[in-house]
DNA sequence: GCAAAAGTGTTCACTTTACACCCATGT
DNA sequence: ACATGGGTGTAAAGTGAACACTTTTGC
């Protein structure tokens, strides 16, 4: 190595928001700090990058270490650079967003740092850093993103009912959304295989189960279609 | 400060993908390398990060450094972080777009690197570290954006005519657009304000100039008004 | 007078929205 | 039998796309 440490240089890390889907409930996984600074705070979860590993496999390595999960939907969102974010030194942290299913991941993130639970996204408490400013970012990226890209599908269980999907929707674009309308569209997208199986162990009559065809969507996307809701 | 230099840490650098307009040709600034690495080859302008500033100053610094302009629209657009992107050591490179108007900007970037030229977006020579892939993704970006948010007047001037704009758009959405169609839109938002003023100079009939109307831009999003071409 | 771009409306097809009732199931 | 969500079609309004000619100006 050459010219290293000639100049002071920041620190790098990564932040993770992860959302999950709980009954129409757009939660997000906190941890509580255990180390100061903000000892005792609320975080997301996250951590330094190593030198000889990528951003999104520091990414990676930090969902799965403090919060359980692996093999999630993730994306890069924004890097917050501001000089005083961390009142230890300079850190700059590069900030992703992971989509989980929490029908088939555990609600309960099964980690060494077991402090973490799921807070309902616009209900969190006071966060450590600017862990605020992140997660509205991440919201609004989510918020904005569900309507042109298919990534809803990945906070939802692999096979799912239309009325799941709508839900999903309601959340992320923050108003009602007409049943027959929402069907008529999404259906007529022709990215939905209708299942043989149907929803179980319900009090009212079963709804049908839809899986996402990702295939069909690369097909589609390729002759110029663009996913619209 | 405290707990520094205990692990290797990587460098962190800004590069600025900086687009300006010309007759309809969307052009890049590249600068040519003195130095090791790539030294010879083209490249974006960028450098380090100080531990003082912020990203975003440091992009704004080394645009006034190395390309010579000021007060221009700038936006963070990702951060590159490949392990194998620079060959000396680690290097995790956060980069930026920003959109010049070409008209009232020197053609020449007048600099202390002088070896800055302007290219055709699509039709660069081979660049310096992963740099191609970073233009790839700030054209991405600008394509993508100028549809629901009204940046691409920052590419022209404060006063131009309804052709020049629609130029833009159409380098921009990559198709030819109806005149009338396109007029009939972009009028009937009512974010353009007629100048009492025409084009001068030309060998045919003088068109009416508009400005951009930001402060009504405002006005009208937080009506919920959105931006769509 | 001709070349070159400015400016201007209407029609048709399609997409989006609004809206209400019966059905299947479990308790 | 009743409560709960599942599932279905139509009409009216609005939006997007296609399209051609006259005007102004400089040479």
């Amino acid at each position: 190595m050459q010219n290293i440490y000639k100049h002071p240089r920041a620190a790098l890390t990564v932040d993770c928001v992860l959302f999950g889907l709980d009954e129409g409930d757009l939660k997000v996984l906190l941890i509580q700090r255990k180390l100061k600074p903000f000892a005792g705070k609320w975080a997301l979860p996250g951590g330094f990058v190593r030198v000889n590993e990528t951003l999104d496999e520091a990414a990676r390595r930090e969902l799965s270490e403090e919060a359980g999960v692996r093999d999630v939907f993730l994306e890069q969102l924004y890097t917050f650079g501001d000089v005083e974010r961390d009142p230890r030194e300079r850190v700059v942290s590069v900030a992703y967003y992971a989509l989980v299913n929490l029908a088939d991941h555990p609600l309960k993130a099964a980690t060494d740092a077991s402090d973490a639970a799921w807070f309902s996204a616009d209900e969190v408490p006071s966060l450590a850093f600017d862990h605020a400013e992140i997660l509205t970012a991440a919201l609004r990226r989510l918020k904005g993103k569900v309507r042109y890209e298919p990534i809803g599908f990945e906070l939802l269980p692999e096979k799912f009912t239309l009325s799941q999907l709508q839900h999903l929707y309601e959340v992320c674009l923050e108003e009602p959304i007409d049943k027959r309308n929402f069907r008529k569209k999404i259906l007529g997208m022709g990215l939905l295989a209708e299942t043989d199986e149907i929803q179980q162990d319900v009090a009212h009559r079963a709804a049908r189960l839809y899986r996402f065809d990702a295939k069909r969507y690369e097909q589609l996307k390729k002759r110029g279609f663009s996913f619209w809701l």
